[in-house]
DNA sequence: GTATTGTTTAACAACGGTGTTAAACACGCG
DNA sequence: CGCGTGTTTAACACCGTTGTTAAACAATAC
C-alpha cells in the first residue's frame, strides 16, 4: 500500500512536500499537523523536522510556490492584442480556467490570510502592486470604451471586484456544496463550473453593454 | 478593567455566551480555544465546563442562534407583492441588508461546513429545504417573466447563484481587505459596501433586461 | 449559628501537537 | 574491514488544550 519501496533514500523529501502540498491546500496552516503530513508521506514526523526545521518552513515552500504561480497568472489577464471586449473575456476566461487548474488556491489563501496573515507578510507588496496594476490597466481600457459611448458607465474597481469575486465564489463554493449536497460528485461539479464560467461572462458583458441609456445612474467613476 | 464587579452571580453564563459567539464568529471552532473564550468573559476556564458541559454544547447554542437567524431571513426574500423586477431588486436588497448586520456569518458558516460539517448535520435537512425551495419560487417567476418576454432567458439556479455568490463574497472579502489593506479602516469598508450593493443590483438587473436578443445564446433552462 | 445550595477557584489528569536527541541503520570509500 | 556521512527510527521533553475534581466561598433558609 505504501510507497515507501519504490522510493530509495531521499524521495522523502520529495514526499513530504507532496503530502503537505495536499494537506496544507485542504486544510490550511492551523488544522494540518505534521504527524498528518508525517503519515500520508509514509514517513515518521521526525524526518519532517530532519528536513525543514519546522511546519513552517514547509508551509512556507508551498506557499511560495502557490503564489508564485499565482501572481503569474495575472499577466495573461492583462493583454490588450485585441478590441475591448474580446480582450476581457479572455482574460475573465483565462483567469477562471487557471483556477480550475488550482480549484484550492482561493481558499487556501483566503484561510492563510485570515488566519495567518504574518506568513503572507512577504507577499503584501507584490499583490497590492498587481492589484493595482490590474485596477489601472482596466481604469484606461474602460474609460476609453465609456468615452467611445460603447459601453456604460461603470466604475472600474466594481468591473474588477464583480469578475474577481464571481471567479473565486465559484470555487470556494465547491466545500460547501460537496459538504451540503454530498450526493453529487466531483463529476457533477466540473460540469456546474462549465456553465458558471458562461453565465459570469454572460453577466459582464450584459452589465457593459447592456441598457446603455439606463444603467449609468448612480455608479461614480473615480 | 474587568467586568467582574458589575456582574453579580450569574451574569457569567451571559458573559461566556457574548464571549464565545464573537470569537467563535471571528475565528471558527478549531481557532477558539475554551481558555480564549474564558479570558474574554472574564471568569476562569473551569466555568465554561460547569454551565457548559463541552466546547462543542457553546459552540452548538452560537450556531443555533445563528443558524435560526439566517434561516428566518430566507423568507422576506421570497415574496411576491410586487411586479417581478422590483420584488426581485427587493429581495437582492434584504439580503444585502440582513448580511449587513451579520457580516462575519457568511465566514463563519463557511468555516463551519468545511471545518465541522458534522456540527452542521442537524441542519442539511432545512437548509436543503430552504435552498430547494428559492430555486423553485425563482423558477416558477422567471419562467413566467420569460415566457411574456420581458427578461431574456436564464437558467434560474445561476441567477440564483449569482446573486447568492456576490452578496456573499462582498462580505468574505473583508477579512482580506483588511489583511491586505489594512489602512483603509472599517469606516472605508461601510462606503465600498454600499456602493457594491448598488453594482450587484444594476449587474442582475443588466443580466436579466440587457440585450434581450443577443443573450439568449448558450445559457439553458433546466 | 449552621446547614444547604449554588457558584467559583485552583490544582490536576489526559491527550495531542511540535520539536529534540541519541542511537540505529545504510552506504560509499579508504 | 572500519570509518564517516547521511538517513531513519524511537523515545522523550515541552507546551497548550480540554475536561475533572475537591475544596473554598457566598447566600439563603432553618
Amino acid at each position: 500500500m505504501g510507497t515507501k519501496e519504490t522510493r530509495e533514500h531521499s524521495g522523502t523529501e520529495q514526499a513530504i512536500m507532496e503530502a503537505a502540498e495536499e494537506l496544507f491546500l485542504e486544510n490550511g496552516y492551523n488544522l494540518t499537523t505534521t504527524t498528518m503530513i508525517a503519515k500520508k508521506a509514509g514517513v515518521t514526523h521526525a524526518m519532517l523536522h530532519y528536513y525543514f526545521r519546522t511546519k513552517e518552513h514547509i508551509f512556507v515552500k508551498v506557499l511560495d510556490k502557490n503564489m508564485e504561480e499565482l501572481l503569474a497568472s495575472f499577466y495573461p489577464v492583462m493583454r490588450k492584442d485585441a478590441p475591448f471586449w474580446e480582450s476581457l473575456e479572455t482574460g475573465i476566461s483565462t483567469h477562471f480556467d487557471f483556477l480550475m487548474k488550482h480549484p484550492k488556491l482561493p481558499t487556501f489563501l483566503y484561510d492563510t490570510v485570515r488566519f495567518n496573515p504574518e506568513l503572507m507578510d512577504s507577499y503584501k507588496g507584490r499583490i497590492r502592486e498587481t492589484v493595482s496594476r490590474i485596477v489601472r490597466f482596466h481604469c484606461k481600457l474602460i474609460q476609453e470604451e465609456i468615452d467611445k459611448g460603447r459601453i456604460c458607465r461603470i466604475d472600474p474597481l466594481q468591473l474588477v471586484l464583480d469578475i474577481a469575486t464571481l471567479n473565486l465564489s465559484a470555487f470556494m463554493m465547491i466545500p460547501v456544496a460537496t459538504g451540503m449536497f454530498p450526493e453529487m460528485g466531483s463529476g457533477m461539479a466540473e460540469e456546474i463550473l462549465k456553465s458558471r464560467k458562461e453565465e459570469i461572462i454572460a453577466l459582464v458583458r450584459a452589465r457593459l453593454y447592456g441598457r446603455l441609456e439606463e444603467t449609468q445612474h448612480d455608479t461614480k467613476t473615480i
